[in-house]
DNA sequence: TAATTATAATAAGTATAGTTATTAAGTGTA
DNA sequence: TACACTTAATAACTATACTTATTATAATTA
């Protein structure tokens, strides 16, 4: 079996995906939540807009998972009083809750997925990484 | 921004998934499917599940992409003859086309995405993918 | 100022990917 | 043989992520 690289990021980004989602799901979130929530955590009162862009996400993805996580009482949207169009997102104390709870989850997974990895491939790894998404950011 | 390597793992595979979908639309296929038929194309009369998991994916998800895949004329299921739980796949005349097609995008994204990386530094992203892999594989 | 263009959010529709649960057919064992 | 167990496929449901198109509002330009 070759592994060609395409495969092999498919195949690491699914296997990652998947082992979060089994451990978090009994705190009662999703992955692209929490990437969500982590995003906004450090920069609350963004618009969606602005959000989506930080997580490299189509504004209309964005929009779906901040109805669910609004539904969710995660997320809290107020109206920008400068832009009628806008919405301002706000984590809930619910929403700091969860972060709090997840952060061992998000530690437990980068610990097992890089074991056996020295510290210096690891930023070699993390240096291609970036060369990547460069590549392909339009 | 720190980038941390989960992140970085996410939006690189996002990216890809993108880039590729951009460009193999007007041919008429996805991604995932061109995964399929690819992975098919070297396994041919294998069963649902063995290639569900050659592709590192639930039964349940490659069950609904064959039957898109069929309703497309690129599959054919036919029954296994020593097991009548099981369907063994088949690619048309129409994906053996389409695989021919689509060579060349699969090798511009590949271009694309690694420029600027040393021949080493291939080998050693490769490397480290396959360990994250394994380490995550259960 | 009026018309045009751009932007923020979202609606409708589709594909991928997972969950649990079900059906049908093999396999193994008492 | 009869029963339990496993396996292959899939149904129903949900979340994520994209497409094109629409609405409302802002910004720009003629």
């Amino acid at each position: 079996m070759e592994d060609t690289l395409a495969s092999l990021f498919s195949d690491t980004s699914r296997l990652m995906r998947r082992y979060f989602d089994e451990r978090a799901r009994e705190i009662g979130i999703t992955r692209p939540q929490w990437q969500v929530l982590t995003m906004l955590n450090r920069h609350e009162g963004i618009n969606q807009g602005g959000l989506a862009e930080l997580l490299v996400v189509e504004p209309i993805t964005l929009c779906r998972m901040v109805d669910r996580l609004q539904e969710a009482e995660l997320v809290e949207r107020r109206r920008d009083p400068n832009d009628r169009r806008a919405w301002l997102l706000f984590l809930t104390d619910r929403a700091r809750q969860l972060l709090t709870d997840l952060k061992p989850v998000g530690e437990q997974l980068v610990q097992k997925a890089f074991a056996g990895l020295e510290p210096g491939e690891l930023e070699q790894l993390r240096r291609a990484l970036r060369c990547v998404r460069d590549n392909l950011t339009r």
